[in-house]
Formats: structure tokens, sequence, C-alpha cells
DNA sequence: TGCCAGGCCCTCTTTAGGGCCTT
């Protein structure tokens, strides 16, 4: 799967209770965009009630109330639809440890898994706009001149935003370096690439 | 009740500490 193009994959983002499902958050509403050959062909939303209220903070920095979570369903069957719906693609995402912990561990209640591989767009990101001011989701988009709804901090906003950069960052890769064809391993390798070494990654390809 | 992570990356580094990102 590593060997696919890097213009189909798909993005997502999750909204949680916290920041570590080791320490028990859940996730509470999951966005995902499908690029297919460099064009955002699907998407995919659901709240999921992770079975007890969310903090004040959660409310407010999300925007996604205990109300709201009150009639959603439960996260087991929203994540095996979810299941199946990322099946067959490698998966972005914005500080991509972060959404791989919550896939793993929401897939892992439901004896679940997906057969792709995460490439993170913040990693990326740091390496190919080393002068933006920072590498938040915002910031970045904020620094390319990214058109957006005005949405953050809500799962489908921040995956079409993440795709949006995503697809930004391999057009101004192509711009630089001249290249056609990057497969999605390429770019993750990039993800791993010393900062001072970035400017002769593609050329060395 | 109270508390709460983890990976990357820089530097005044490697016998460490702290900022950046994600919710």
């Amino acid at each position: 799967m590593h060997k696919q193009p890097a213009d189909t994959v798909i993005v997502l983002d999750f909204e949680t209770t916290g920041l570590s499902p080791d320490q028990g958050d859940r996730a509470i509403e999951i966005g995902a965009v499908i690029i297919e050959q460099g064009r955002i062909t699907d998407s995919f939303q659901r709240l999921m009630n992770p079975g007890r209220r969310v903090s004040s903070f959660i409310e407010q920095y999300t925007g996604i109330s205990n109300a709201m979570l009150q009639d959603a369903q439960d996260c087991s069957s929203v994540m095996a639809e979810f299941a199946e719906f990322i099946d067959g693609y490698n998966l972005v995402a914005h500080n991509a440890s972060f959404d791989r912990r919550f896939l793993d561990a929401e897939l892992e209640r439901i004896g679940a898994g997906y057969p792709g591989q995460f490439a993170c767009s913040m990693l990326i990101a740091r390496r190919l706009y080393q002068g933006a001011p920072n590498h938040r989701l915002g910031g970045l988009v904020e620094y390319k001149n990214i058109p957006t709804d005005g949405v953050f901090h809500r799962a489908l906003a921040d995956a079409e935003m993440t795709a949006r950069l995503w697809l930004q960052m391999l057009e101004d890769i192509e711009l630089d370096y001249g290249k056609v064809e990057l497969t999605f391993r390429q770019l993750q390798q990039l993800s791993k690439t010393p900062k001072a070494g970035v400017s002769g990654y593609f050329n060395r390809q």
C-alpha cells in the first residue's frame, strides 16, 4: 500500500474527550475526506457517544455539547462504519501520532483494524515551510492562504483543511522539484528527513 | 478527589529540559 500515489489518501481528524486514550479518553467525532488523484471525492462525518459526559473545556473547544452527544450513535457502531470507509487507503492527519493513537484504541475495542499507513501533515509542513510562524493547522492554512469556511476544531472541517494543506504541499513540492508522480512512501520518508537535508530530498530520489 | 500523554526537535544536548502540536 505504501507504493500508492501520494495524491490518493484519506485525511482524517478526531475530536476527543482529551489528549490520551491511555488515560481513558474517547473519541466523540470523526471526520474524514477521500482524496483521489488530487481531488476530494467523498467525506465521512459522525458524532459518537462516548458513554459519559465531556468536560466544559471540550464543549467550548469543539462546540460539541453533551446534548449533541446524547443522541449520537455509540463509538462502536460509528467506528465499525469508519473501518469500512478507510479500508484500502493510506491515511493522513495533522499531528498524526495523536489521531493514530485514538484510531488504534477505538478500533481495538471492536476488534477491527486497517491496512493503510499513516503520514503526518504537520511533520512534512515543518520541513517544507520552515519559515512559517507556527505549524498549527490553523496557522498553516493562514500562511498558505488556503480558503476555509471559518469552522475550526470540528472533525470534518479540520479534515477538509488538512486535505487542502496536503494538496498544497504536493503542489509546492512539484513546483520546487518538478516531481510529477509522488508516492505516499516518499512523503512518509520526507517527514523523517532531517530538516537541514530537505532542500535536496526530491532531487536525490 | 485529584490528576492526567506522547512524539518530535532544538539546544546552553546525549547522565536533560522544555517548546511545539494534537483534544
